[in-house]
RNA sequence: GGUUCCUUGGAUGAGUGGCUUAGUCAGCGGUCUGCAAAACCGUGUACGGCGGUUCGAAUCCGCCAGGAACCUCCA
């Protein structure tokens, strides 16, 4: 491997050269959705970030165990309900069990990322499956004199902790605004300070989800099971852990706390953070409610939305911008997605029945593997991977109308990078226009044939006719040097 | 109030101390074409404001303005 992968530490707020812990192993987590709703955009750019990253790291040779949980419970939530489960909230709301409840959004959630051909990881753990490894993880830190027991709840002692260890260095607060700053939530006043955080909770006589455990009937603390499933399926040391910047504090935070306060000592050497995805420069979200759901953009069905949007499009808008970026959503940068990523893909196609070669070629594409690579390997710029993809669909287009030409052995390169940068690393897919029935696609063939021959007897009324005909199905119909393409 | 970060041409969105243009979308002009579409060629000349460092800054530093995320579950 002689590519250099830099990615950007947010703990250390630079771009690192990546040096796995266990080559050729890379340990790879992920914060995953909680499945209580629809996932929407905002969720689409971890997922397409960090599986850009999983197809990247494969790529390099490496061999991934890439962890992305479900968390299925134990988020507190502060309104009216105070410490109501989110799930068990919602659960009460629809009249069903809690688990249906996750099992109805997790399905629709597998759904909407394999449209956006989001790999599945290779382990995608259940916070409510491991509630075992969640209550040894708190005894750990009891054990270790970081944590108290209240009233059958167990708290994190984040003053304690600090005087050791430095809470806060992630994200850059020091614990003294913190004390002044902490709202205050419920069971505060068991809490020695308001800084503190629950690592396990009473559960109160209504909460529907939850387990017994040494201390009480309860249920795991926010931030616990990202530490215990990734400490059991990635050991104590692992190398990356990725999730939306939002996440950084407490979330993020309270993790490495978690595992310093267990196990002596911090297990992430990388922290990756992707950037949100905003509508009208605000991010979209739940709380604010101004999100749109996948299934709305594949739909089209929102007022905000003038048509449906495939779901590459959707994954090609997002890898257009930086994942340290933020993107702003709107329609119309949508659509000017949509179109760039057509005649991306209608250059990739032309790439594929190019078939004349000449003894030269007269186009900059020896490069063209190496500067992809490169940009890949700075941080995944992505960005700057599909400019140079477009810069060489434009040799591409000289070519297939003749003004450039391209050696056989060019050819191939050409072919086998943008095979392995737009299918294998963007994950970006070739739409099926339908052109995989045979019979169909020959019917079609036929129809365009006696076309060409009409137009070569300069008979423009058939020409036409069967161009306007096709057309009003549906068709996109183009003429080429000497003959024709079309898509549905 | 605190922490972190951002501000680039009509839109979007990269990048860098000078050498060279990001790219995409839209626009304009042209080539090609029976027409259309597509494609190709040309074109815009940007880096929030004010100072400072420097031979030279949009890129480094400071201040100001505006905006965002986090400080409460959030991707």
């Amino acid at each position: 491997m002689e590519t250099k992968l830099t990615i950007y530490n947010s703990l250390s707020r630079r771009k690192e050269l990546f040096v796995p812990l266990h080559a050729p192993h890379v340990g790879l987590y992920v914060c995953g959705p909680t499945v209580y709703g629809d996932g929407h955009l905002g969720h689409a750019r971890p997922a397409i970030t960090f599986d850009i990253l999983f197809r990247y790291l494969t790529h390099l040779g490496y061999k991934v165990r890439y962890v992305r949980n479900i968390t299925d419970v134990g988020h507190l939530e502060h309104d009216a309900d105070e410490g109501e489960d989110k799930i068990a909230k919602k659960a009460c709301l629809e009249s069903l069990e809690p688990m249906e409840v996750v099992q109805h959004y997790t399905l629709r959630y597998h759904k909407a990322m394999e449209r956006l051909n989001v790999l599945p990881p290779s382990i995608e753990p259940h916070a409510s499956g491991h509630i075992i490894e969640q209550i040894q993880f708190v005894q750990k830190i009891l054990d270790a004199g970081y944590a108290y027991v209240s009233e059958g709840s167990v708290y994190f002692d984040v003053e304690k902790y600090n005087k050791k260890y430095h809470y806060g260095k992630l994200s850059g607060r020091n614990i003294d605004e913190l004390l002044e700053t902490t709202r205050a939530l419920d069971g505060q006043s068991e809490k020695r300070r308001p800084a503190d955080f629950a690592l396990w909770k009473k559960a109160a006589p209504e909460h529907i989800m939850h387990w017994p455990s040494p201390w009480s009937e309860g249920f795991p603390g926010w931030h616990l099971e990202c530490s215990a499933m990734g400490t059991k399926y990635l050991g104590e040391e692992f190398d990356i852990h990725g999730g939306g910047m939002d996440l950084m504090f407490p979330h993020h935070e309270c993790e490495i706390a978690q595992s310093c306060a267990a196990l002596g000592h911090e297990s992430v050497k990388y922290w990756m953070h992707n950037n949100m995805v905003t509508i009208n420069g605000q991010k979209m979200g739940k709380s604010l409610g101004n999100f749109i759901t996948l299934d709305e953009f594949f739909s089209g069905t929102h007022p905000l939305l003038s048509q449906p949007f495939a779901p590459m499009t959707i994954r090609f808008f997002i890898l257009q911008a930086h994942y340290r970026s933020t993107v702003d959503f709107s329609n119309d940068a949508l659509i000017s997605a949509e179109r760039g990523f057509a005649r991306l893909m209608e250059a990739y196609a032309r790439l594929k029945k190019l078939t004349h070669a000449a003894e030269t070629s007269n186009g900059e594409i020896r490069t063209l593997r190496a500067r992809c690579e490169e940009a890949m390997c700075d941080d995944l710029n992505t960005p700057i991977v599909i400019s140079h993809l477009f810069d060489a669909a434009k040799f591409i287009n000289s070519c297939a109308d003749g003004k450039a030409t391209v050696s056989a052995a060019d050819l191939k390169e050409l072919q086998d990078v943008f095979r392995l940068f737009i299918e294998d690393i963007l994950g970006l897919q070739v739409e099926d226009n339908g052109e995989k029935d045979d019979a169909y696609r020959k019917a079609v063939d036929l129809l365009l044939d006696i076309r060409l021959h009409a137009k070569q007897n300069k008979d423009w009324a058939t020409s036409d006719r069967i161009r306007n005909e096709l057309t009003a199905l549906g068709f996109s119909i183009k003429d080429t040097k000497d003959g024709f393409e079309w898509s549905l």
